[in-house]
Formats: structure tokens, sequence, C-alpha cells
DNA sequence: AAGCTATTTGCAACCGATTGCATAAGTCAA
DNA sequence: TTGACTTATGCAATCGGTTGCAAATAGCTT
């Protein structure tokens, strides 16, 4: 038994003795009795008028606020949502957070925010203490093996934003198209031979771009160097864009704009010109306008994904028979900015090539 | 009554065609009582180790997962804190709500994330909503009125990060000895006209600012133009820039990084070379070197911020009793990196100054 | 005034844990 | 064998709500 403020008469606590009211105090105070009272909040048609607004009267004047973690035990829904992330300092999360955030507020839901620091072992841990108190979770380019996933889903609506899995809600931002395009453009521009820096290997998005750019680069018969980062992180791409560098290409890819920025800076540092050097090309558009020279990369979406991610969980959670195969693709874009232009061999303006576009 | 799977039978229902485990499942397994089986879990130091093992065996075969919300009822803990900030996509806050969660993680607790999108109105919603299922909460740059955050403080443990009350437990990131660096470094450098692009009103960090620059403009004799931003975003940082250039100013300190990004685009956009013609320094270190050129700026500490914070947090849960005045101070410096440098009229490396630096 | 239906309310059993108190079992000395 | 202590366990109340069902009251009809 709890200890606390109250003293204890038969039956509840004594309602004057203690300090945060609830429907019993209410009761006792409008002269009626508990479930009176509750109904007043949540079935308000189903009482009379009159002591509707009596009740509401008094919660008010005495402050009642109900106990939200006592209804979800009675009823089994608890009012929040769970959203886990890799990494939240990963500047393609903020706004995909601050999405559904915004969203489940509007909807009068509570938010639980974890963050998994790219480790599946923490993820699964984080899951299984959010499962309790939530009605469901958003997982966000989940690191957890397919499996693992399901385990999951099976106990719990989930919804997942970029991981596709046949079966489960799902919202992925598609960026092979925007790959593709952004290939195109290099290869239209004189590059023969890039890199891309490759994330991690449970990451979806990263399969995909990968994919994308080694097809893309078969087709127009570009050389295509594979660079693992060590991590995905601005640190990462530091030192995978030496090693693009000392590969020879003339244009790298990087499978964010975080690596990008890594890259970039390093690239800066070691005196080569962007783009007169090196073309550079991010993903997500996580850092729109915010970089000098202005990044260019793939739209990033993360928004309309947190968006669509959360209605497809509050689906899930209502008709949790159906376990409808729902599946929201948004498709991005490549983007031009200042980082990308013609390989260095090919003068932008010189109406002499000096090299052989075709060697 | 809540509708849900499973049969009743005398007393609770039954734990045969019981979906989730309960205590109860595992009582009749084990052949013991629920409250056995409970401290088996909490106490186990009152049982016998035989009977532990046992039932910590069952447990595990039927995946038995405590629930939070009715040990939460029961015990008025609920192993939850909330975390309420201005505005996630800010690069000052994600990694300090990192630094948080990564700690809270350690800790056992989970992280309710709630973003009031600069809105004092809706940072009060949240924390209503928020108080009900929280141990405490931490209000992060509050836009809150001291009278509000009192009221609350009165109700629900809280800790302050960037807004000094006394009486409450808070961390405060002390930026005024680092704007005097700022001003006094542009000062030898030449700058006699200076602009600050003043962040929200309610912003105990602006409010800082403001002052010490105030401050140190006057002991230096340099003239201050005092810009407020319409908001403080990036948007924000392009309009104000421009009012900037337009008062003639040859260095600009903005209230944060993010409206620092927003002035160097514009700037950029304008024709503007930074350091060349305008010098510019950020605040918060948010965006760290992951602009080109590298951003000056004020030293974040966002993180040390975010882990001192939850401390205080956890102490004031504990013994909330005490009504210790308990405050950190964290010093910030001045970094100064690529965006600042002389006053355009005194060339860099020119031997012979062209202007009287002591006009 | 009796009969019947429609509205309002209250009773009491839950939700799934915790925990003060009492009882049962075990240990040991006399 | 028995009383005095420990040590382990169980009983049952409690946290603060929700809700199926039944009882009470009100409103109409004839």
């Amino acid at each position: 038994m709890p200890k606390r403020e109250g003293t204890t008469i038969a039956g509840r606590r004594d309602p004057k003795t203690r300090v945060k009211p609830t429907l019993d105090e209410i009761a006792e105070r409008a002269n009626t009795s508990r479930s009176t009272v509750s109904r007043a909040f949540s079935r308000p048609d189903l009482l009379n008028p009159k002591t509707v607004a009596q009740i509401l009267a008094i919660a008010e004047e005495i402050g009642y606020r109900p106990n939200n973690m006592a209804r979800a035990l009675s009823t089994g829904r608890t009012g929040n949502i769970g959203l886990l992330v890799p990494d939240i300092a990963n500047p393609f999360f903020p706004p995909l957070i601050k999405a559904i955030q915004s969203q489940a507020d509007a909807l009068g839901l509570c938010l639980f925010l974890g963050s998994s620091g790219e480790s599946g072992a923490r993820e699964n841990t984080l899951f299984e203490r959010l499962a309790g108190q939530t009605d469901g979770i958003i997982l966000a380019s989940t690191r957890l093996s397919e499996a693992q996933v399901r385990t999951h889903a099976a106990r719990h609506p989930i919804t997942l934003i970029n991981r596709d899995m046949v079966g489960l809600p799902r919202v992925l931002i598609d960026t092979q198209a925007a790959v593709m395009e952004a290939v195109g453009f290099l290869a239209e521009n004189g590059h023969r031979h890039i890199a891309y820096l490759s994330g991690p290997k449970e990451s979806w998005s990263n399969q995909q771009r990968m994919e994308a750019a080694t097809e893309a680069c078969r087709r127009t018969e570009i050389r295509l160097s594979i660079i693992p980062l060590s991590e995905p992180s601005f640190e990462g791409g530091e030192t995978a864009a030496e090693q693009a560098v000392a590969a020879g290409v003339t244009a790298i890819l990087a499978f964010d704009d975080l690596t990008a920025q890594g890259a970039h800076a390093r690239l800066s540092a070691l005196g080569v010109a962007i783009p007169r050097d090196i073309s550079l090309i991010g993903c997500d558009d996580a850092l729109p306008a915010m970089t000098y020279p202005a990044l260019s990369t793939l739209s990033g979406l993360s928004q309309e994904a947190g968006r669509h991610a959360l209605k497809l969980l509050c689906d899930a959670i209502e008709h949790r028979d159906g376990s409808q195969d729902m599946k929201v693709v948004l498709g991005a874009r490549f983007i031009l900015r200042d980082t990308a232009g013609p390989a260095p061999s090919e003068p932008r303006a010189d109406p002499i090539p000096v090299n052989d576009r075709n060697r």
C-alpha cells in the first residue's frame, strides 16, 4: 500500500485530506457518485445537462485533472505514442520529430522519444520499455532485423518509416529515382568516376540508394567506388571524403546531408574546391539552405513522412484486427544547388574541350 | 468494465485466456500468490531464493512484462520524465535532447518530448498533459512567465534550463562573458558599428546576450543597433540581416547559430562577402563545423546542460521536500572561426593602415 | 391512477500492480 | 515437546479511474 498524504476512512481515502483532487472528491462535493462524475467527462450525453454543468464547475474550481494512468489501466488506451530514431542529432530527424510531435499534440496524444544511437540492442530495449505505455510506436529508419520488427509488431501496433516490410504500415521516401537523376546529371556533366559514401548496412534507405547508384552508373558507364562510412556522422563523412579523393573521383554522392557536410569540410581543408574540383551531392535536404555554398541534395520530405506515419499508426491502433497492408511512398527529387557541376576536366564555359569526352 | 480478450471467472480474469501475461498468470503457474510474484521483482531479498528463481523462470518463459501504468498507479512513481523545448528543429536543441535522452535511458527512465513552437500557451497545455504521467519535467528555454512557471513548480518537480528563477533547480549557460569577448574582438579589429539580432523577448538567454552586448559596446564605444528578429529561425535571420546591412554595420552578432546561418545565406545572396565586408558571429555552437566557412560563435554546452539538468531533476524528485536552491552555471566562450575578422576599412595584411584606428 | 417507456443515476467489479499486517512455516534452545 | 524468534508467504485494501447492469426517477398515455 503506498504511503502518501491523506488519512484512510471506510472505503477510499478521505477526500478532504487529499492533495490531488480525484473523482471521489468531486463526487462528494457534488453529492453524487464516482460513476456519474466519470461520465460527466467521458459520456456527458448520458447525463442530465445540469448535473454535468455542476460537476464541471466543481472540477474547475478545485483544479481537477484526470489521472491518465488510472484511465489507461482501465481502458487499455494510454493516449501516448512512441517514436524511435537512430540519432536525434542527425539533422534528418528533427523536422520529422517535429512534424510528428505537432500532429500528435493536435490529436491530444503525448509523444515518447527514443534515440537508439544507431544500436539495434538499445532500440530493442527502448521498444520494450515504451510498448507498455504507448498505444503504438513509430520506428524511423529502424536498425532492427526484419524478424525483430515482426516480433514486436505481433504484440504492439507499429508503423515504419523508411523500411519496407510487407504487411506492416510503412512510409517510404523513395530516393531511387532521385539518385538516378543525380547520376544522370553527373554523367551529362562529364563525370566518369564517382563515389558513393555508404551508410549503415541495416538502413533501407542506404540499400535503396546504393542499388540505384549502382544501376545508374552501369547504364551511364560511370565507374562507381563504394566507400563505406565508419558511421553516419559528420566525422564519418570527413574520413570517407579523404578516401574518395584518394580514389580519384570527380564527384561524391553521400549517404545523407550530414555526411556530405563532413565531406565538404574535409575537402575544403584539403584545398579541394567544390564544385570546381569535386562535385558533392547529399541526401535528405536536411540542412536546406543552411550551408554555404548551398548543398545539392535529394529532397527530404521528412515532414510529410512524419505526418503520414502518425496517420497510419492511428489507423493501425483503431482497427487492430485489420492487418491491412498500408504503404505510402513519397518520391524524392534531385535538387541542384551550388555544390555540383561539370567535371574538372570539362571547363564550364570553355568552347574548346580539352579532354575527349568519350575517353 | 473494459471489453477485452479473456473470459471472467470468480475474482480476476482467467489467466489462461489472457493475452498479455500478468502477475496473476505467473502466480497461478508458480502455485503461489500475486504478492509473492510482485516481490520476486521488487523485493527479492524478502523471498526464498528458490521461489524467486522459479518465478523469474516462469516470467521469462511466458514473456511477462510488468505493466508500468499499474505500477505507477500504485506507487505514485511513473519512471517517466518530460522535456519541453520551444522548437525541436532549432539546432541548439537536438544535442541537448540527445544528452538527456541518453542519460534518462541509462537510468531506466522514459522521455516525453514536447515542442511548444515558441508558444507559451502550447507549452502550458503540454505541461498539463505531461504532469500527470511524469515524475518531473525539464523546461528548456521556457517561454512561460515566471508566475506560470512557479504555479507549475508548486505541483510538480521542475528543472529549468536557461532560465534563472530563485528557488528552482536550474542550469544556466552564461554567455555574457563570451559576448563581451566577442565584442572585444570586434573592437580590436576596427569595428565601430555592429548589430545584435535579438531573439524572443521571453528568452532569458536573449536578455543576457543583449545586456552583455549593450554593456560591452558602451565600454568599447561601439555603436550598437539592436534588430529584433521576427522569429528565431533561419528566415528570421535572413530578414534581419537585410536590415543590418541597411543600417550599415560591419559586424553582426546573432541571437543563435540558426539565425546566423539565415543571415549568412541572405548576405551571400546580396553579394556581401563574409568576413571581408561583414563579420558574422553566432551563438550556441549548434552547427559546430557544419558550415562553410566555419561560423564563429559562442560555445554551446547544450549537452553538458542537458546532463546537469537531468541530474538536478532526479534530485528534485528524490527529496521533494527540499526546496533547495540548486543552480548550475556553465560558462561559454567565444570561438573564433572563419566568419569574423577585421572591419572592411581595415585591410587584414596591409602593412599601411588606410584608416585611423582610433578615429 | 395505473402502466409503460425513456432518462438519469448508482452499485460494484474490474484494470494490474504494491504493500501493511497477519499468519504459516522453519530454527533453535531449553 | 514447547515457547520464542526468524523467515517466507498470503490476504486484502488501495491507487484512480471505467463501465455493464440494475434501480430509481421522470414523462406520457389512456
